[in-house]
DNA sequence: CTCAAAAACTGTAACGTTACAGTTTCCATT
DNA sequence: AATGGAAACTGTAACGTTACAGTTTTTGAG
């Protein structure tokens, strides 16, 4: 009788999705023993566990996220924080999807975490930190020494970033070896006859800057031909800005004839000046450019190219944020990209 | 005395993060009186809300939205729905951004749920809505006959589509005007003296496919032009492909004198093409483009460029599923974006 | 001064989950 | 037959919030 009252009011469950009590009403057994059943715990029964996973999968339950955050703290959630700012990242939305690959297999949502640069950067990280709105977050656009880095470490949140820093602190990251890449090209351009070489770099604040900048001076010393400086124009600029940069460089007296591009759209720059300019791409002067879509190379065979994997920069910093929440140690979580070599100009 | 101990009880909320009851404890209120205070009941008094604002402030409460979510079913969170094959949609992270923009000033975050078209788009639609692991989603690249939008409508799911349907359901909608798009190019082009113009559309299983070959061959019948089938390419197909069918176009017996191009990545492909051939951009030919980002209209300054703005598509989007949530009707939450008109070649 | 009603405030329960501390059942030893 | 212990299962409480149904206090009318 008093059985039966209490039975009764599981009833209610039967309205909405299926809770742990709907499963425990339907086995006849405890809530608990559902719940540990279905985490597959040392305690229960086989057959038991066997009967719980049926009726669970029957029913179609799935674990209510605000309950298990609630009571564990867990929240299933990686955040990708990101700078609204920047107008030609299109390559952001790769590192979006590579990421959304690899949590697609989990139980984490991925959400997006945006700032502006008129902002502190430092903001959306200490949000995420304070309020615990995700179980940890992956970061761009690293610094020498990145406030973010520290304040993520000192706080033990979990966290992987896109390129390394220069902090001593052993942190989770994935990198592409900008270092490779620009001696590659430099030494792609000499094998071409070129001998004046300029390079289109990041801006001086980002950690790659200085990989690329001495992989370039690396190679030009190797190599033993002439840098020239590429004054006051960086990758991450507006387009017609880094045009006109490049238009003032090649009217130098003693102009490059071979070019290094650290971004795809940076090259539809350079391309664009050297034409203008009248000089012809592969007889008067050569372009190495990275390059994540095909489009610069389908538009200008003559170009050459290094490919960089957005999508596997995705991939990697979802695995090290997972692997870092679970606990792993930072320097298991350090990925570094090489680069394939420079692609010959296509027929 | 008996009081003295409940109130020892709660300084165990003292170690982490504050709660109402750490305001509670603090004001010497009630749990009750604090939440109903903080959300401006009109059953709290005047000076005891400015107490318990205060209060919340200078510890820095948060609400937190597990609880929140556990006993409202209030989620918080709005859903972009991201097909992850598409290789060169950069503007998706405009749309992002601009959803973003309009979510920062709200208590929303945006949380991504990726599908490949490799499985059914309703998976990731049924899963939200099963889970309720959002108060509304955004979705993109919709049909005539969209089921996606079918299935929320019955289900009563908030929701809002970038680009319309023929489903003959009133539902919230952002779109940018292809028809006026395609006749302003028109017109355009043969402004410049253009007669035999061909079109770069979209996929035909999508409903702008429609709206943009409608403006066009009205468009071409108003002009009293000649219009040239351009077969086997859509704008959302790998640039080699656009190219490749491009040059076959321009090969024909009467190759077209002008183009429009519904997409700023297609335009490389054709511009690629056009000049292989040996054409010359504005002596021989024109070409009319949507675009998003400056690129090609920096790279070839005599192409013609009609803007789409898809961070203002973000912040409509995002704009009208909030609305929608709240509760407003359908129908007056729908946008049409009217191009500003085709932008005159730059000097 | 009384009393009704309005204003201001509060305790309890519940959302769905899991940690913890049991309790019951069953079996192998003595 | 008693007993110790392992195996299998369960109830309670708590995470932080809010809806609901109160209770206390204040106010104003008579």
């Amino acid at each position: 009788m008093n059985d039966q009252r209490r039975n009764g009011q599981n009833e209610a469950a039967a309205g909405g999705r299926p809770t742990l009590k709907t499963i425990a009403f339907m086995t006849g057994l405890g809530v608990t023993t559902v719940s540990r059943a279905l985490k597959d715990a040392p305690d229960i029964g086989e057959e038991t566990k066997k009967r719980v996973q049926l009726v669970a999968r029957q029913v179609g339950y799935r674990p209510n996220r605000a309950g298990v955050r609630l009571r564990t703290g867990k929240t299933n959630v990686i955040s990708l924080v990101l700078n609204t700012d920047e107008q030609l990242m299109g390559f952001i939305s790769d590192i979006i999807y590579g990421v959304s690959e690899e949590l697609a297999s989990s139980s984490y949502h991925l959400i997006l975490t945006p700032y502006s640069s008129r902002n502190d950067p430092m903001d959306p990280i200490r949000y995420v930190v304070e309020t615990h709105s995700a179980d940890g977050v992956i970061i761009s656009q690293t610094e020498p020494n990145d406030p973010r880095v520290r304040y993520l470490t000192e706080h033990g949140f979990p966290f992987a970033t896109h390129g390394r820093t220069h902090t001593g602190i052993e942190h989770p990251w994935h990198d592409f070896d900008n270092h490779a890449f620009a001696m590659q090209a430099v030494r792609a351009l000499v094998a071409k006859g070129r001998r004046r070489l300029a390079l289109l770099a990041p801006s001086p604040k980002l950690t790659y800057y200085r990989h690329m900048s001495d992989g370039f001076a690396e190679g030009v010393e190797e190599q033993g031909c002439a840098a020239i400086p590429f004054r006051d124009a960086w990758v991450d600029m507006p387009v017609e800005q880094i045009k006109a940069a490049a238009t003032a460089l090649l009217r130098r007296s003693t102009p490059p004839d071979g070019l290094v591009s650290g971004s795809g759209a940076g090259a539809f720059a350079l391309v664009a000046a050297i034409e203008e300019r009248g000089l012809q791409l592969g007889r008067d002067i050569d372009i190495v450019t990275k390059q994540s879509t095909p489009l610069v190379q389908m538009f200008r065979p003559q170009i050459l190219v290094v490919n960089e994997d957005f999508r596997l920069a995705g991939r990697e910093l979802a695995r090290a944020v997972r692997a870092s929440i679970d606990g792993a140690v930072p320097a298991s979580l350090q990925t570094l990209a090489v680069p394939d070599g420079v692609e010959a100009p296509r027929p």
